[in-house]
DNA sequence: CACAGTTATAACACTCAGTGCCATAAATGG
DNA sequence: CCATTTATGGCACTGAGTGTTATAACTGTG
């Protein structure tokens, strides 16, 4: 939603106005190679805008935050959890269905799980860079909610959905930080692991409170 | 860690220099009132500052980032998680000791829950804000991670401890903030609730994979 | 080609968060 | 009174983020 717009590349829109000079995305992968080279406290808006060959504000104009570049300029890991949702079993548990649709979003094609582990592992290096992807994970967060209060046929705004959704995402981005660290198996399988896991752990313990 | 130093009030140290002038608590409280009046970003440092009597200079000596003064100036909310896990009983499950462990942590007294309830919403509703908050989580997602290890025996860096503490970490922050906007019950009753239906709803799917 | 409409760019100036430096004030102990 | 310790506040600086505006580059039309 808040990312960019470079939708297609194969665009019979003749387009009208003054066109861009520098692609976002370029600016964005060059931003992520200075934040590697020299941390991303060391590297200023006005360095990444003098090396991707744009002024300032124009930076600013695709990235409002600096944030945004590492992430919202990320055309992989747009993951489509909506249409994934969609197609999920009836048949299926709401978790399995949780996991089944993870598994079919996740499936990044593996040139672009390099650019992804980069960015996750700047994330975790610097905490704060969490805003960047707090946007994309809300968005996600609120379809998961609408799928399981609907599966679950729980109010949408009740204490369990609430939980169950957040419990799910936490556990589900934590995966992928895990695997970002070094785990060699794919985004996929990673937070599929962890969502069978969390399942079992659960429900191995006592049954009700 | 990270918080203010008011540790004792009963102090019987013969402090040596120049003594404090404004208690930076107070500070935090002029502050939290100015938020909810005019909103957090059309309150300046510099509003604070002079609200508080103290000079922008000093008001960022005591909180080094403006999101400080949402959080990291709240005395109460102070949780003891590290002593209550200590005193887990054995032979409960890992996930009943952590109800127990919560339940015990989060029985503030009923004064100082408007104070933690108008931070929390201050946060909800500005997201960047859970920066204040991050470090006292990531010190509660250290003991959890621990705690869950041993109790396991499981390894400290396992994926499973990963995902299951930031699970937990997340669903009882998620129910302190819905018990923030409007539940009737205590904190610690609304993360007790969570995490039983956590259990619940997680063990009532088919068992494994 | 000239012209109007559209869109991107960059320069400028501004606010505010956050930091380093340092002179000075206020306490204590000898 | 003097040395030490600790808090204060002023000053200046960097860098993020924003509003404004003039201008450049493109498209389509007559």
């Amino acid at each position: 939603m808040t990312a960019t717009q470079a939708s297609e590349s194969s665009d019979a829109a003749p387009r009208r106005g003054r066109p861009v000079e520098v692609q976002p995305e370029q600016a964005a992968l060059i931003a992520l190679r200075l934040f590697d080279e020299r941390g991303y406290d060391e590297v200023s808006m006005e360095d990444v805008a003098r090396a991707a060959g744009m002024s300032r504000r124009s930076l600013f104009r695709y990235f409002p935050r600096k944030a945004d570049l590492v992430w919202s300029g990320a055309a992989e890991a747009q993951t489509d959890i909506r249409g994934a949702l969609a197609r999920a079993r009836p048949e299926a548990s709401t978790i399995d269905a949780l996991r089944a649709a993870y598994a079919t979003a996740l499936d990044f094609s593996e040139d672009q799980w390099e650019a992804t582990r980069r960015r996750l592992l700047l994330i975790q290096r610097h905490p704060s860079l969490y805003d960047a992807v707090r946007g994309q994970l809300d968005d996600q967060r609120e379809l998961l909610a609408s799928f399981i209060a609907e599966r679950e046929g729980l109010a949408r705004e009740s204490l369990l959905v609430h939980v169950l959704t957040d419990a799910v995402s936490a556990a589900s981005f934590s995966a992928l930080v895990w695997w970002a660290s070094g785990d060699e198996r794919s985004p996929a399988e990673a937070v599929n692991a962890a969502l069978a896991e969390l399942q079992k752990a659960f429900g191995a313990t006592s049954p009700i409170n």
